[in-house]
DNA sequence: CATGAATGAGACTTCATTCAT
DNA sequence: TATGAATGAAGTCTCATTCAT
C-alpha cells in the first residue's frame, strides 16, 4: 500500500473551519452553536473540540489565517515602488477581492471580528491595527515626497480608509448595493478617486 | 385630588435608561444582564420589565431616541441654503458633538447598533439608511449645481462617510487616538478636508 | 393582613438544603446532578442557583452549619472542668449524637467532607483540624496533670480519634454493623474505654 | 519462530499502571483522565484501552495487587505464634512501610478506596473487610487467651485500628504531620502503645 | 408602582469509550 | 501491538422573563 493511504482522506480540521465560515455567516457567531458547526460539518459534536480548545478558538483561527493573508499584501505592496495612489488601490482591490472570492469568510471577519469593538474586534485590536498603519505609512510617505497633502493625519486616513472599506463590505453583505462583477471594480476605483482626488471639481482639472 | 397627577421625584423610567447607557457602555450589550441595568439604577429587578417589554426594548428606546435626534438636524442641514462642504461639515460636527456630549450614549450606539450588522444594525437598518441618504442626497445635489465632480456615485458616499465616521468614533472610544478638545475640532475638519478635496495635493490650488 | 404574610410561608432555601442531604446521602455528591436536587425539593431548576453559586455551595453550606456546632460543642467540652475521660466521651457522644439525631446528614459529611481528602476534605481541612486540636488539646492538658500518660503525641491522638470514629460511622452508614439504639450506646462506651484504657487486661485492676 | 515469544523491552501494561499511580496520586481518581494517564506513560490514547477495560479498571487493578499483598502478610502474621501485640504490630508496621517504600500508591489506595466509601471503597467491600478481620481474629484471640479485656468488640477494634492507622497516612499524605523515618518509627509504636495500653496512666504499672 | 423570588430552556464543554488503520 | 481520530451522552451554570404579593 502507497504511503499516501496515510493521509487521511478528508482533513476533518479543514472540514469543520469551512463548515464554521458558512454557519457563522449564516447567523452570526453568538447565534452559532457548536453544534451548528458540527452538523454543518457532518461530524460529531465532540470532534469540534478534538480539533479547537473552544467555539472563539475556532473564530480566531477563520480571522488569523485570512487577516495574515491581507497584511501580508499589504506589506509587499508597501515595500513596492509604485505610486501612492497606486498603493492604496492595491490594498481596496485585495480587500475586495477577498470578499468576491469568498464573500461568507470576508463578512464573518468583517461582522464578527473587525466590526466587533466589544468582543473579538477588542481581542485582535493589535493585528488589525496593523492594517491600518500600512495605509498610515503610505500616506506618511507620500507627504514626505510631496504628492500628499501635508495637513492631514496619516493615522487618521488609516481609520478612515478601513471605516470606509468595510462600510461597503458591510453593504454588499446585506444587499444595500448591488455585487455584479462591475460594481466591485467601480466601488474600488471609487474609493481610491474620492481618497486621493475628493469630492469636489477641480477647478484647474 | 389634584395630587395624584404630580409627577413623581424621580422618573425611575429614565433613570433606568440612564442606567442602562453606563452598563451597555461599559460591558457592552450581549454581556450585560438585566439585573446589572437594576443594580445600576437602584431599582428592583422586575421594575425593568415594568417599564419595558425586553432588554432589547431598552437598548432600541436608547438608539431611537438619540438617532432621531441625529436625523432632525441632518433634515434641516440638507434644507438650509448652506454650500455642499458646510452641510456635510455640519453632519460630521452633529455626530462628533453627540460624542463628545455624550460618549457613553453614542459608543453603545456606534458599536452595539450601527456596526453591528448581525443584530441591531439589521432591525434598524432602515433608520441608518435615512442617514446614509442625507449624505447623499447633499452629494446628488452638489454634483447637479456643478460642485461637486459627477462620476462619484452619491449612496457609495452616504456609506462611506458614515463608515469613516464611525470608525473614527471607534477610535475615540477604544482609546486608539486621542481625545482632546482640539483633537475633535481637527479631525472634522479634517473628515471634511479628506472628504472634499482629497489626500492629493493640487498643485494649481 | 398580619405582618406574618411577609414571611414566605416556606423557606425555599431550607427545602433545598434539605433535598440536598437527602439526594447527596442517596447519591454521593459526584452521582448527584443539580436537577436531582431541585426535584427532589420540588422547585425549579434555577431556584437552586438563585440562592447557591454552584453544587459546590450547597455542600459547602450543609457542611459548614453541622461542623460549626461540632466545633462549638467541642470548645464547650474542653472548657469544662470534667475529667479527661469525660470530655472525650463528650466529643465521641456529640458525633455519634449528632448520627442519631441525622444520619443522612452526617453521613454526606463524613463521606463527601472529613474523609473526601481530595476534594471538600482538602477545601475545610482547616474547620477540620480545629476538631483534631480539641482531642490534642485536651489529651496535653491531661498529660500535664498527669492522668494521661506523657509519651504519646496529643496531636497524634487527634487524628487517631477522629480516624477511629468516622471508621465506626462509616460501618454504621454502610450497614457494616448493627444500628440499634444500644448498638451507639455501646460504641461510644466502647471507643472511650480502648482509647483511654487500651486493649491489654490490667494486671492490677 | 521462537522471537515471537520474546517478551517486549518494556512491559507496556506495567508502564501504564505505574504511571497511573503518580496520575492518581497527583490529581485524584475523578480529576485524572485517561489521556493523562497516557501521556504520563509516554503511550498512545488508545492502549491504555488495549490493556485495559476501563480508566476503573486501571484502579482496581492498582488496589487488587497491593491490597492482596497486605491480606497476604497479615494472614501470615495471623498465623504465628507471637503475642498479640505483636500481630498488632506487624500489621500496622507493614501497612506503614507499604506507604514509606511506596507512598504514591498507598495515598491512592488509602484516599481513592478505602477512605471512598461511596466509590471504589464499595465496590471492594469484601476485601477491605477482610483486613478488620484479621485485626479482629487476633483481638478475639487475645481475648480467649486472657491477655486482652473481654469486654471490648473485637469487630468494633477491626474497625477502629484501620480508621485510626488510615487517618495517620492521611496525616503523611497530606502534610499534616512530618513524615522523618523516626516518625514513621514512633508512629507505629504510639498506635500500638495506645491500643494495647491506653492514654491513662497505670496506676500501679 | 415596586419587589425579587421563581421558572426553565439553552449552550458550552468534558471525557470515557470505540474503532479504523 | 499501537495509534489517535471520532463519537456523543451528560451535566453545570446562565439569564431573560414571568408572577405573586
Amino acid at each position: 500500500m502507497p504511503e499516501s493511504t496515510r493521509a487521511p482522506a478528508v482533513d476533518k480540521r479543514r472540514v469543520i473551519l469551512e463548515a464554521a465560515i458558512r454557519v457563522f455567516a449564516r447567523q452570526g457567531y453568538h447565534a452559532t452553536r457548536v453544534s451548528d458547526i458540527a452538523d454543518e460539518a457532518g461530524v460529531a459534536y465532540g470532534l469540534v473540540y478534538h480539533y479547537f480548545r473552544s467555539k472563539e478558538a475556532v473564530m480566531t483561527e477563520l480571522f488569523t489565517e485570512r487577516w495574515s493573508l491581507l497584511l501580508s499584501a499589504g506589506d509587499e505592496l508597501v515595500a513596492t515602488d509604485a505610486s501612492p495612489r497606486e498603493k492604496l488601490a492595491g490594498i481596496a482591490g485585495f480587500i475586495i477581492d477577498s470578499y468576491r472570492h469568498d464573500p461568507e469568510l470576508m463578512k464573518v471577519i468583517i461582522v464578527e471580528v473587525t466590526r466587533a469593538a466589544n468582543s473579538f474586534g477588542q481581542t485582535h485590536l493589535p493585528q488589525i491595527r496593523q492594517a491600518y498603519d500600512q495605509v498610515a505609512r503610505i500616506v506618511a510617505e507620500a507627504q514626505r515626497d510631496g504628492s500628499f497633502q501635508p495637513q492631514i493625519d496619516p493615522g487618521f486616513v488609516g481609520m478612515w480608509f478601513y471605516g470606509a472599506i468595510e462600510q461597503l463590505l458591510s453593504g454588499w453583505v446585506f444587499g444595500l448595493i448591488p455585487t455584479g462583477d462591475e460594481d466591485f471594480e467601480r466601488a474600488q476605483e471609487m474609493v481610491v478617486e474620492t481618497l486621493c482626488c475628493g469630492l469636489e471639481r477641480r477647478d484647474g482639472g
